[in-house]
DNA sequence: CGCTAAACGAGACGGTACGTCTGGTCTTTAA
DNA sequence: TTAAAGACCAGACGTACCGTCTCGTTTAGCG
């Protein structure tokens, strides 16, 4: 097993490895079980570590869950499309389609619930998929400004509650759609949706 | 405690109080413990009513919770305010403050994500909080309709796709802004997503 | 399965064969695996009942165990053989019997070793093991002293310590040899032993 | 740290100070905890000492225990009090005395229990400390024989059996009464029980 | 002197049992 | 028949030790 260099200098290091196949240990069991069902005790098994092992690193469940759920939103990226509508359309779908997949859906939605009672995983969740995502914003932005599609942004602060603002509507409008309404987000849905917003956001 | 008189004719009647006393005990529990927290147990002993008793009328936790839930979001109304804008901001602000209750705010996502892998909870859900709040949409442009600031729907299927693009918009934004996000959906914020909304759907 | 009426009123009564089939578990279990190869968790397997059931009744393996060994005993009995000393000898055959059996072993000893530490466990074994089987020499004395064999006790504090002096020689003796010494307490080492305690009390 | 000449020639020497270390923290570990609570690990923290130092001497916990409680019954001596009465009342006293110590008690009692399932285990108790303090009796017996209190022994099988019994019956009352009956084996206690045990062994 | 090889401390590893808690069911007496 | 009470089975919880294993670090004797 594989191993790598630990902070401190005495002792066994720690298994590298068993980060990895705990965490996907988890999105399989969260497929196959959902958030509720998922015990501690079966991932490590999944992963084929001890519980022990599982605990050393993660401090519960939640902790666990929003580690092995934000590994799956790093695959988002900005595809160029030609155009600020295209382009958002596409992550737009992107991240529909990650929704899609049964362990971000459970997975995601049981630790969003958990952390209206727990600030320090409140935090963690933010750190970890959204703040961590923001940068698809910025980036759209950037390209539109130099296409010319939107002027140089001025006020920062301003800017700040407008890519906050994006980002809640689009993340809230294809959460609910996908989890409450349980309709698929497919591509006729996203092209309402962005022209929506985008004519909104260009009219305010 | 009262009874009242049940459909079959002998032995002990039902209790009718024990109902609200559970559901209340339910989103009492729900304050102070979280969704996760919450057992089935405590919620029998803050009601003054046996385990069995519980059961006997909820099949398990999810849907107790789903009916305790329901329940707060049946004060929502769509107060009469002038414009369209207006009143969607007010029913808006309605629908946070409701989400900015701890019940609400655990209770509903976890329940949400519950019903990520439970198709009958799904439809429970969607029959006693969402499609039945649905009547706001429909009342909201029936009003705007009358005032003359929307003119008169005509392809009903076309109108169905609106409310419900209209209603993931909106609840998805508020939950996100609210839960994930963890700001406050507050009037200034409201009226800046109320405009963006509005105006991308006139011009769309 | 059979019930016993409890000190309470209401609520279903504790399951009366629960007990017995888990101390029959808990001696079966000693058998195989030993006090220290002994779990509750395998005790309330084999007995076919929750752990929560066993923990409902005893308050650990200790407690568990005592109760187990402790009904061993009971089928000690005073056979009249003719004399005091055939008496004896027969008492402490049986004495041997019972020692012989690998469940008496492990888990006498074992719970004399916890109780060393431990005031409550220790009254526990005098109440239930030992002051139980006092009642084998005060029947063997009594039954001499009818036969003429030793003359009417006269000062019972007196004859107290002796009963006490005897059932440490006795016990203790037996236990060396068969424990520690790991020798069969065969007739012929039960006789030379029996001839050496009686000389030596008629003799002091 | 002292180290001491190794069986083998390379590699560094094992630490002669680390095995006194650890049966010393055993000892006091056995004292504080008792058997049951005595772990391996606690015992090498108390010896400043790795747990794979304390394995590369030891196999186990009753090994460990076995050889930390047999260094307790190497001060064992029998004085010359006059007379072989008084002489096994002194070597009788001392013996208590050492079962008065917690360390003795639990960990004597519990490697016994023990060895019961553990046939090497018995053997290495025997060796240990059973068989070597026979010593005791033997020297007794030959002090006994230079005074002429006792002829000189002819039969050297019947002597043998003698000496097991004689030992069988000193350890084992001293043993039950400190342990089993919880009383203390006095000078008063001694004085009887010796009186009964020489007549008993003079008469037969 | 440096080389070699075993012993050292530290601590992570896979396991196993602990004693507790909860979920959902069942069995009693009382209303 | 329903209610309250509480025992029941099943199984997950998070912790503690077990005995083993890998590290990097002494520390002796031999060349």
């Amino acid at each position: 097993m594989q191993t790598r260099t630990p902070a401190g200098r005495t002792g066994r290091p720690r298994s590298a490895s068993a980060d990895a196949a705990i965490l996907a240990a988890t999105r399989q069991a969260l497929v196959e079980l959902g958030w509720s069902k998922l015990t501690l005790g079966d991932v490590a098994t999944r992963a084929g570590v001890a519980k022990t092992t599982l605990y050393r690193r993660w401090s519960g469940k939640n902790e666990l869950v929003v580690d092995a759920v934000a590994e799956l939103f790093d695959e988002l990226s900005l595809p160029d499309r030609g155009s600020l509508a295209a382009d958002i359309e596409g992550v737009v779908l992107q991240f529909a389609s990650i929704l899609a997949r049964p362990e971000a859906r459970s997975g995601l939605m049981a630790v969003v619930a958990e952390a209206t009672r727990d600030e320090a995983l409140r935090e963690r969740i933010r750190a970890s998929i959204v703040d961590r995502q923001k940068r698809l914003v910025l980036a759209g932005r950037s390209r539109a400004e130099q296409r010319g599609e939107l002027p140089p942004s001025t006020d920062p602060e301003e800017s700040a509650r407008t890519v906050d603002l994006i980002f809640d509507m689009v993340a809230g409008a294809v959460v609910h759609r996908t989890l409450v309404s349980a309709e698929p987000a497919d591509e006729a849905w996203v092209r309402s949706f962005t022209r929506v917003l985008l004519q909104g956001l260009a009219a305010a």
